[in-house]
Order: C-alpha cells, then structure tokens, then sequence
DNA sequence: GACGTATACTTGAGGACGCAATGATCATAG
DNA sequence: CTATGATCATTGCGTCCTCAAGTATACGTC
C-alpha cells in the first residue's frame, strides 16, 4: 500500500522539520506546543489532563511530564478543582499566553510553507476528509492548530 | 489548517494500534518492521546501513541501535564490504526472512483494517498523490510495504 | 604520496514517551 | 455509612531515538 508509506514518510519528515524549526525559535517541542493550543483555546486558558491527554493523544502520563516542563518554564500553572479534588487544571500564565503568539506565528509559516503550501484549497480539504476517516482511538478531534 | 491537524492525530492514532499489534503478535517495533522489510525487497536481502537510513527516515546511530537488537535476535547478521571497509551491510538471515514473511501477512492486515479499508482504490491514489508531495528531506522513497 | 575533506558507522548522554502500578477521590448500591 | 468500582493524576522503569562527538576509511589535489 503506497499511500500508507507515504503517510508515514511525510509524517516523519515533516515533523522532523517542523519540529527542528519549532525547537530552534521558541525552544518548544511539537507536543509543547500542541499542548499550548489546546489551552490556548480553551475556555479561561484551563484544561483538565485527562482532557488534554485525550485531544491530543498523548498518555495522561505523558501529560503529566510534559507538564511539568511547561510549569518549571513558567508557562503554565497548576490549579486545583473546586468540584472534584481528583482532577487539578492546567492554566496558561501571562508568560504562556505570549508564548503561545509568538509560536503560533512562526509555526503556522511553517506548517503552510511546508504542508499547506503544497495544497489548493479543494485539496486541502478533501486531504482532510479523507484523513477525517481514520480511527482516532480514544476521542480527540481538535480544532485550530 | 484542519488538514495538518488530522494528519497529526491520524497518524499517532495509526501507528500507536498498529505498533501495539506488531509487538503483540511479533515482538518487533514498527521500525523494526520497516527496516527488515527494505532489507526484504532489497538485492541479496543485504543494504548498506546509510542506505537503510535514508529509506526509513531515521538517523544512522538509530538504525545502528535497531539493527543491534535484530543482530541479537538472530534476525539480521552484519557482512563486511570488499570494495569499502567503511560499510557495512546489513543481511537479512534465514530466520529473518520468515519473520519477515511471517509479520508481513498480519501487518499488512492491520494496515488494511485500519488504513486502506476507510478508502476507495481511488480514493487511495489520490491520496498516495497528495502526500507524495509532501517533502521527503533526504530521499527515500521507498516502494512496498 | 601526504593532506584535507567527505563519508560510513559507532558511542555516550539525554530527552520524550508508553506501560503498569499506586494513591486519591468520587459515585453508586446496599 | 461503607464497600465496590470507576476516574484523575503521578511515578518507576524501560525503550526508542536524536544529537554531538569520535573513529576509521576513502578520495581528490598538489
């Protein structure tokens, strides 16, 4: 199956790539800052882990880590749950929110220059479609990158 | 950009349940599995490791991790170059054949279920040509899978 | 034929991440 | 109120893989 190598080829270089850029500009990793995204956009910059984990799947451990990362760097910060003292939020600080803008500039550059450049708009979207149609595990399907 | 953000969770959906099945049923990673089926299709069963590299889109010191554990495994036996004492190659041995030939009928299964049968013969060309755009860094290009 | 540069491979150190086990906390049923 | 079972988060351990540095060999140039 061809396009199946091919879907792991270009993930692998892209991201690598990508990935290098993001590392190299703002010192983030790609899971940083898909991380960062989702709080972004969520409602007060606050998300539950489990909630994270699952957008952008990745392990809840490994969202504890990655984490943990994030608030030594001081852009994000630990807020417990009034409700229910099993869950423990993660807000984006001030420092987080600008990081995110700054990121989010370059990175999206990059994305386009290297994946939706090669595009036309139909073709995005039906690249989308047919992406849409993979299993996607637990739930997950964010939004804005 | 939807299309990039699908792509992304498509494939760590993807390749997290086929991984999982890979080393259930086999005990070999994905890139164990890719690595041995380039050495598969490749002449004489043997490739130099650089080559290897640039096929699978990984580092040379990663392949020479990989290839250490197939060696181990009795999979994949190391052969001096007469023309260049700097290669080596990397030979796929008897019993690495059938494991090949083995994980080969349920992988590709696997990727069947969860890739191919979500599109029409159509809709996978269209799909080999979209990501086949994409850039590759090195070379590679591979072929089968 | 010695010298500088490029290439092939290996190794040491470290990062990212998964799995499985653990500790809390909640919710439901009796 | 307590027992049972889920859910959220963290931690220990191990694996995969990268980067940077090091070694060995090849090759072009003078």
């Amino acid at each position: 199956m061809i396009a199946w190598v091919r879907f792991l080829r270009a993930h692998a270089a892209t991201t690598r790539e990508l990935g290098a850029r993001l590392e190299a500009d703002h010192g983030l990793t790609m899971s940083d800052y898909d991380v960062l995204i989702q709080l972004y956009f969520a409602e007060g910059h606050a998300m539950r882990r489990v909630d994270i984990a699952r957008q952008v799947l990745l392990t809840a451990s490994g969202i504890t880590r990655l984490l943990d990362g994030l608030e030594r760097c001081g852009l994000v910060a630990k807020q417990a749950c009034a409700s229910d003292a099993r869950v423990s939020y993660a807000v984006l600080t001030e420092e987080g929110v600008k990081k995110v803008e700054a990121a989010r500039d370059t990175h999206l550059a990059d994305v386009e220059e290297l994946f939706g450049s090669r595009f036309s708009s139909q073709e995005r979207d039906q690249l989308a479609e047919l992406l849409g149609r993979l299993p996607l595990a637990h739930t997950a399907e964010a939004c804005e990158t």
